[in-house]
DNA sequence: CAGAGTAGATGTATCTTGCATATAGTGACA
DNA sequence: TGTCACTATATGCAAGATACATCTACTCTG
C-alpha cells in the first residue's frame, strides 16, 4: 500500500494489501473468542452478512496467526461432538489488532475517496464520456 | 467477497477481493483520462498520497482492462519524447466503474465495522483480554 | 448403514501486489 | 561521445490472499 515492512498486513509480496480475513478473524476473536466455526458466524453478524469468510481460509489464517504468536489455541475439553479448538488473542495479537484499526481506517478512507471520485467523474461524463480534456 | 461471478472485482480465485489498483485506475481514468504515467500521479493526488500505485502494476491492470474491453488505448501522436499510450474509458468501463462504486462503498462499510469492532473489543478487554459474550 | 450437520484442515487454481529490471527517447553535463 | 537522470511503458518473479472443492472425524436421525 504505502511502505514495505509494516508489521501488520504487509508480509512480503502482494495479495490485496492485507485483505479482510485476518482483521475479521481478529475482530471476532476480540469480541467473543471461541472456536473457528463460531468465529465465522460472528464475522458474518458483525458485518451484517456483508462479509462471509470461507471456512478453510479462516482456519488457515488462524493457524498462521498462531504460528506468528498472535493467537493461542488448545483443543477444547468437553468432547461431546467433533473436536473443537478454542482460540484466544495473545497480548501480541491485541497489538496487531491495534495496528489493524489504523490500517482499516485508512482503507475506509481510500475506499471512500475512490468511490467518491468515481461517482463524481461518472456523473460529469454522463452517457458520452467524462474526458474533459476535449480541447 | 460475497457471491461468485460478479462482473467486477471477482474474476476467479482470490487476491484481496479485487484490491485497489483497478478501481484507482478507473477513477483516475474517469477524471482525467490520459496516459499511465500521469494516471499514477492522479491516483496519488486523489488519495492525498495515501495510495501510491506501483507503475508496473498499473500498466498491467490497464492492459488487462483493455483486453476485457473496459478501456481503449492508442499510441499518442505527438512524438517528442518517449512513446505515450493514451487510455480512455469505454462505455463498458463506465459500467464497471459503477459496479466498483457500490463495491467500494461496501468495502468502506466493512472496514469501518471491523475497525469499530476491533476498537470497542480492545477497549473492553483492556490489558487482560476481551473474552465476553455480551452477557 | 446413509445422510445431514458440526468442526477442522488441506489442495489447487487464480488473482493481486511489490520490487527489480529491461527498453527507449530526451535533455543535461563533462 | 559516454553517462546520468527523467519520462514512459512493459515484463519477470516471489510472496500472499482468496474461493471452491474435497477430505477426515464425530454425533444424531431415520
Amino acid at each position: 500500500m504505502h511502505g514495505p515492512g509494516r508489521p501488520c498486513c504487509r508480509r512480503g509480496g502482494g495479495g490485496g494489501g492485507g485483505a479482510f480475513v485476518e482483521p475479521a478473524a481478529l475482530a471476532a476473536l476480540a469480541r467473543s473468542g471461541g472456536h473457528g466455526y463460531d468465529l465465522r458466524r460472528e464475522i458474518s453478524e458483525l458485518t451484517d452478512g456483508a462479509f462471509d469468510v470461507d471456512a478453510g481460509g479462516l482456519y488457515r489464517v488462524l493457524r498462521r496467526l498462531e504460528e506468528e504468536g498472535f493467537v493461542s489455541s488448545r483443543w477444547a475439553e468437553g468432547d461431546s461432538g467433533p473436536q473443537r479448538r478454542d482460540y484466544e488473542l495473545t497480548p501480541e495479537g491485541r497489538d496487531l489488532a491495534h495496528d489493524w484499526i489504523e490500517h482499516l481506517r485508512e482503507r475506509e478512507r481510500v475506499s471512500s475517496v475512490l468511490a467518491g471520485a468515481l461517482a463524481s467523474s461518472l456523473k460529469k461524463g454522463g452517457s458520452t464520456h467524462g474526458k474533459r480534456r476535449e480541447g
